[in-house]
DNA sequence: TTCTGACAAAATGTTCTAAAATTGTCATTA
DNA sequence: TAATGACAATTTTAGAACATTTTGTCAGAA
């Protein structure tokens, strides 16, 4: 009854690698630094994921997993004001994933060019993230001057993106966020004020 | 009479620099090869530069102080509709210059992080730029709940730079920042359609 | 005066070698 | 069965020695 179960010894290892990848970058991170920080043996580690790119790949498609799906429950409910529904978006898509690595002095390795690790598992989840968007973009009735429902979330990700890289601080990220969702909500909804 | 002004060879010199920066990346283009592109000696060139990274930060300086200009023109008209002003802001940003070093397979050297070259001059170009889109702003009467001119200046900046990284190609910039400027322009201007 | 060729100094790139670290696997243990 | 220690193979790192390129300067030519 108490044996841990293969999921929970995957996550320790998620976890302890998500640690080290936070602490020393991507490649300084060898899997003896993980296979300690999960409290087994590194060849362990092999019984489990292939190597250190799957135990990364893994971490990505598990922060789009569990974005995308808290951003599919922020859009749902219909009867909250768009405002509130983009903000919950926000939320989901600034996870404690994402602001653990970026909040790391080794962010950057992870984000900046030419660091291909799980680019197709990235893209399919911005594409994912996009799909939502459009979605939510449409069904509150995005007039026609704003472009296709498509190219308005597309544009809305871009800039929030520019956001997070631009901010000096935190602080004038979330001011900022709030800003660019203020805008768009009203967008969506002219009349409401 | 026919002499050629100190002026115009600082100018051929910085044409020729902005080609080599494009062809090669900053790192890899040598005084020789600006030298050659202008048409003089490599030792002519430290008459008027004290070195690369000199040319280099004139030719950022040249930049910002053109495009600041070109912003000012194109926000100061009073009559036009945001929407138009701010698209001519657009096109001033986009300037020559930003646009061959963008195009170039080598932008991505000048823009990384960790380039820091010439930092302290985008800083206060920057700045001034956030200063006249904020005095914009205030002039259109930019509501409260949008807060102040000032950061509603910066968010629409980083959301600029956002769709800039972001695109995959010059057709979907255009696109993006035409929806940007016709959100950010409703804001200002509610009932104006 | 305005500019250049030539020079010394500095920086950058290349190739090699040996040591150290890291990886992936497997026979063996608990 | 699940996990480990230990092993061979591979990769990484650091340094030395050397060639090449680039830089910044200056005496002197145009």
């Amino acid at each position: 009854m108490n044996q841990t179960s293969a999921p929970d010894k995957e996550h320790n290892i998620a976890h302890a690698a998500l640690r080290a990848f936070a602490l020393y970058g991507y490649r300084r991170t060898s899997m003896e630094d993980i296979a300690q920080g999960a409290g087994m043996s590194r060849a362990a580690l092999y019984l489990r994921f292939k190597n250190k790119e799957d135990i990364f790949r893994s971490l990505v498609s598990q922060y789009y997993d569990s974005a995308v799906a808290e951003m599919a429950t922020a859009l749902s409910n219909k009867d909250q004001t768009a405002e509130n529904a983009l903000t919950a978006t926000l939320h989901a898509k600034n996870g404690a994933l994402a602001e653990m690595l970026l909040n790391s002095p080794h962010g950057h390795e992870l984000l900046d060019t030419g660091f291909a690790i799980g680019t197709d598992i990235v893209e399919v989840g911005e594409k994912r993230m996009t799909a939502l968007l459009a979605d939510f973009f449409a069904a509150r009735g995005l007039r026609a001057e704003y472009g296709t429902p498509q190219s308005f979330a597309q544009m809305f990700l871009a800039a929030l993106k520019g956001l997070k890289t631009s901010a000096p601080d935190y602080e004038t990220l979330l001011t900022s966020q709030k800003l660019l969702v203020a805008v768009i909500a009203q967008a969506l909804d002219p009349q409401a004020r």
